[in-house]
DNA sequence: AGTTTCGGCGCC
DNA sequence: AAAGGGCGCCGAAACT
């Protein structure tokens, strides 16, 4: 029988299945079996596994050597759901959306599980709430006919199996993992910062710059600490605010350049260093924990290992496989050919349905060929720039591309007055909480936290004002939806590697990185193609939009771009 | 002593 | 040049 089953790993082990008929209701008895993997491996012609929650039951399956075509995760979907309803902030597991469903107490949701090195052995603990099979159809049922009260019931159902499709891959991508050299990366660590000293201080580079920044103050000073080069630089008769880079970059004192120097690379002593590399590398390949649907915008983060803030140097450590290469692709300029594709704004989808440079198209049009310009421009406007030169250029961009700008404007007001911003799919962002929240502790009122929405509530978002909400809503709706193509791209990518020895081992917003043999790049570069434009299409529609990739295939990831 | 926030910077 | 969106990570500082 092929079509829909639902699935629950049962108490005690084992777990129990059914076939789901047309409507989404049981088409047959539900069955119990003791090997969840043997139970999934037998039934091939499953076109659409559903199930709670992908991240309690694929690891399994993966370590088993199964992987599945398709599923629908019903927490993913519950969360995407409360949201277009605007219902954020309510619990969103299974096992609340049951009570929901039967006016009983909602449970809240289990608090999120912090990160932890060699995620390894807390693959198979079990999370959030069990549910047995029979609950788990009847809130299945209830989503769908959800699915059906959207805005848009065939984008939402879109959304919904777009992310669970990126919780297959992100389980994939975490067992896979990313090959990693650590003899390089030591290479790498120790061109840039000297010898490490015994005792497990400061490298020699460190030291040493750590040295001149004293000498040019003509006193100890530690430029690790914020306040003691704040301090230091009040003694030499100079005013700064803080030590950030650009504020630092202007000052003229002796003690800038190896200020800057030591700031570069204390950075990559602590966030990538000697420790990261004995905590996240493991036989060959870093294996960070990825996060479908992380953010509100859709976006995905890692829980630990920091891996979608590999700083460029240190990519020199990710090696393909000997005889193997790696496709790395990167969607060219995606921001403002989302925008494009969303806004519909004649102007703008003519330069986005060309695969060249589309900041110099736009620069062309409205900058008088400047480029830079024209690039500012664009990012100012889907980042709600609010002053300097950014303010002149967005109105340039505004005369030539109203549409497109009329369209992040108006998620701007939107934002700033409650209302629910929505990417193109349905994502929707969080207004209602953080507005009352900010509403009611601007008076004095302290919202308890069981108020605050749990794992909904965002704090940078939710404290900050109306003008603030504004500027998330503006960029909401392009980078959410820019989310929601990436994930339609991972999906297509994944089904076209299929049956090849290539594997998808990394993705970072608008990039991804495929290993393969060597003999199979051509084929991988062509199959990362072929789902950009089908992500496109499938994602927005029928648009003029294309959604061009760089890829390059490299033997070593810091030989791309 | 343990936990939360802050400052700074990495990536997109 | 500076500032506008989303994140994670680290150590230090600031808190309990």
């Amino acid at each position: 029988m092929t079509g829909r089953w639902a699935l629950a790993p049962a108490e005690g082990g084992g777990v129990e299945i059914a076939p789901l008929g047309p409507d989404g209701l049981p088409d047959g008895p539900v069955c119990r079996e003791e090997d969840l993997a043997g139970a999934v491996r037998s039934r091939p012609h499953v076109s659409r596994w559903i199930w709670r929650s992908t991240a309690e039951v694929y690891p399994q399956l993966l370590a088993t050597g199964v992987r599945v075509a398709r599923c629908y995760d019903v927490e993913a979907a519950e969360a995407l759901l409360l949201g277009h309803e605007g219902r954020y902030g309510e619990p969103r597991s299974a096992a609340a959306a049951l009570a929901r469903l039967h006016g009983g107490p909602v449970p809240p949701d289990p608090p999120q599980r912090t990160a932890e090195p060699g995620a390894q052995s807390s693959l198979f603990e079990p999370r959030g709430v069990h549910l047995p099979l029979t609950d788990l159809m009847e809130v299945y049922a209830e989503q769908q006919r959800r699915h059906g009260r959207a805005e848009h019931p065939d984008r939402m159902r879109l959304l919904t199996a777009a992310e669970s499709a990126g919780m297959l891959v992100a389980a994939e991508l975490n067992h896979t993992g990313l090959p990693w050299r650590a003899d390089v990366h030591r290479d790498v660590l120790h061109d840039l910062l000297g010898e490490r000293y015994a005792g497990g201080g400061e490298p020699r580079r460190l030291a040493e710059l750590a040295d001149e920044v004293s000498a040019a103050f003509g006193r100890r000073v530690r430029p690790d600490l914020p306040a003691d080069v704040v301090k230091a630089f009040a003694r030499a008769g100079i005013k700064v605010r803080s030590t950030r880079r650009w504020e630092i970059e202007s000052v003229d004192h002796p003690a800038v350049k190896p200020l800057l120097e030591y700031k570069k690379l204390y950075r990559i002593w602590v966030a990538h260093g000697w420790a990261w590399l004995q905590d996240w590398v493991r036989d060959g390949r870093f294996r960070p924990e990825f996060q479908a649907g992380g953010t509100v915008t859709g976006r995905w983060v890692t829980n630990g290992g920091g891996a979608l803030q590999i700083p460029r140097v240190i990519r020199r450590a990710v090696v393909a496989d000997p005889g193997w290469r790696l496709v790395v692709a990167d969607a060219d300029q995606m921001e403002p050919r989302v925008l494009a594709a969303v806004s519909r704004d004649p102007g703008l989808m003519e330069v986005a349905g060309r695969e060249t440079d589309l900041y110099q198209s736009v620069s062309d049009r409205a900058f008088a060929g400047d480029r830079a310009q024209a690039k500012l421009a664009v990012l100012g406007a889907v980042y709600g720039q609010t002053s300097g030169d950014g303010l002149k250029n967005l109105a340039a961009l505004r005369r030539r591309f109203p549409k497109a700008v009329a369209y992040v404007d108006d998620a701007a007001r939107a934002g700033e007055e409650g209302r629910l911003v929505r990417t193109w799919l349905g994502r929707t962002c969080p207004p209602a909480a953080g507005a009352r929240q900010d509403a009611t502790e601007e008076a004095g009122i302290p919202v308890p936290e069981e108020e605050r929405g749990g794992d909904a509530w965002v704090p940078g978002y939710a404290s900050t004002d109306a003008r603030a909400r504004g500027r998330f809503a503006r960029n909401f709706v392009v980078q959410g939806s820019a989310a929601d193509w990436a994930l339609l791209l991972l999906a297509a990518l994944r089904q076209r590697c299929e049956g090849m020895a290539a594997e998808l081992v990394f993705f970072q917003h608008d990039e991804v990185i495929v290993h393969c043999p060597q003999e199979e790049a051509d084929v991988v570069v062509a199959a990362i193609r072929e789902a950009a434009e089908l992500a496109g299409r499938l994602t927005f529609g029928e648009t003029p939009v294309r959604f061009p990739f760089t890829t390059a295939v490299v033997e070593c990831y810091g030989d791309a771009k």
